[in-house]
DNA sequence: TGACTATACGGAGACTGTCTCCGGTTAATC
DNA sequence: GATTAACCGGAGACAGTCTCCGTATAGTCA
């Protein structure tokens, strides 16, 4: 485990006195548990069968994560570099337009999926500051704005595209994904229109 | 009110036993209950709450409607109705394509966001035959069905364009509506998107 | 090493919402 | 007016959220 504190390798505006050594170990066996949880029950999962699974007291639960989505938000620490590196992937990769969009698009839809309840939460929060998680959709946001933009700056999209319109599409994508227990393939189709609805229209499929 | 038994001006396949009288009253109450704590709090507001304001117990509610879903699925009834008529309005309406692809589907995402919450239980649903709502979904994929088949045939859109693909991909624009507290009129851009993206290269805006 | 204190723990329990069970009531029928 | 099948409603079991506060302990300094 990799011991992280809490806002650890985060845009670090406030510094953060670190923990207890109790206090951390609590903190990382409470993460741990979480993710457990989270994967097999989905986001609704029971707040208080994590402090149990984690051997600690509800008290101590709500101490380190005053509400659900600040544990979501701790859980998904390293979610962050693995989205932009995908989208740095996609922006390198020696394909057609068309493809790396695709690609692109199905990783989007594969983040946002990694619990049942993810890509709700993600959508939620997308537009709203104040959600703990709104950090993480910015960083969405902007790994998206930098496949985008520069497909945009090679001629293969209209300009008219707005990369923020195009994020919300996929995030509903992956959202009906999610509700429907659809299968990220089953995803291409959905996300294949909305290729064509922002390449510039010569190489049709 | 208009005093309906379950199952009226439906599909009609079983024949329903007509209720008691007093049985059919509270059927009603507690629809139309239903109906005002969905619109205030969402599709999540309190079953016993409900109960409460129709003024009975929990056991009647519970007895005429065994699950959530099957009381959303009630206050649904004439609803269905609207979405037909909606559909049927955007195949006759004297206008280009793309405008009735767009009246029709800011329609649908009118539709699919009646109160916080119906969206996602609409995309959930859309593939889910055991739910209670299961047929309100058919309504929507047919009534879509019916606008799309429709412009297929006039050749305004790709002949690979799946119906079901597209329902899909609105119902996802109308989940993120509904999540992210957005206005239907904010909706217009993604679906912009989506219709460039199934009419066929030719009158680009 | 021992004592001190800020920090953290944890579980009892208040609260809210879901859902069931069953003794009591009532509408319909003859 | 009596009979009975249908229906009512609320007490209460159960599960999840979240708080409060007495107790424990890690870190620090002499």
């Amino acid at each position: 485990m990799a011991s992280i504190t809490p806002a650890e390798a985060e845009v670090s505006e406030e510094v953060v006195k670190p923990l207890r050594a109790d206090a951390q170990r609590n903190y990382d066996k409470l993460v741990a548990a979480a993710r457990e949880v989270f994967a097999e029950r989905g986001a609704e999962g029971s707040l208080d069968e994590i402090a149990k699974r984690a051997g600690v007291g509800p008290g101590t639960l709500y101490r380190h994560f005053p509400t659900r989505d600040d544990l979501i938000d701790a859980l998904m620490r390293d979610w962050t570099d693995r989205v932009v590196a995908d989208s740095m992937a996609a922006v390198e990769a020696d394909v057609p337009a068309r493809e790396k969009l695709e690609r692109w698009f199905v990783d989007l839809v594969k983040h946002m999926t990694l619990h049942r309840g993810a890509a709700a939460k993600l959508s939620a929060a997308m537009d709203d500051p104040a959600s703990p998680i709104y950090r993480k959709c910015q960083m969405l946001n902007d790994a998206n704005d930098r496949v985008i933009t520069h497909l945009i700056e090679t001629d293969a999209l209209r300009d008219s595209v707005e990369p923020h319109q195009v994020v919300r599409l996929v995030s509903g994508v992956a959202t009906v994904v999610d509700q429907a227990g659809l299968d990220v393939e089953q995803a291409r189709p959905m996300l294949r229109i909305v290729i064509d609805g922002i390449v510039r229209d010569s190489a049709t499929s």
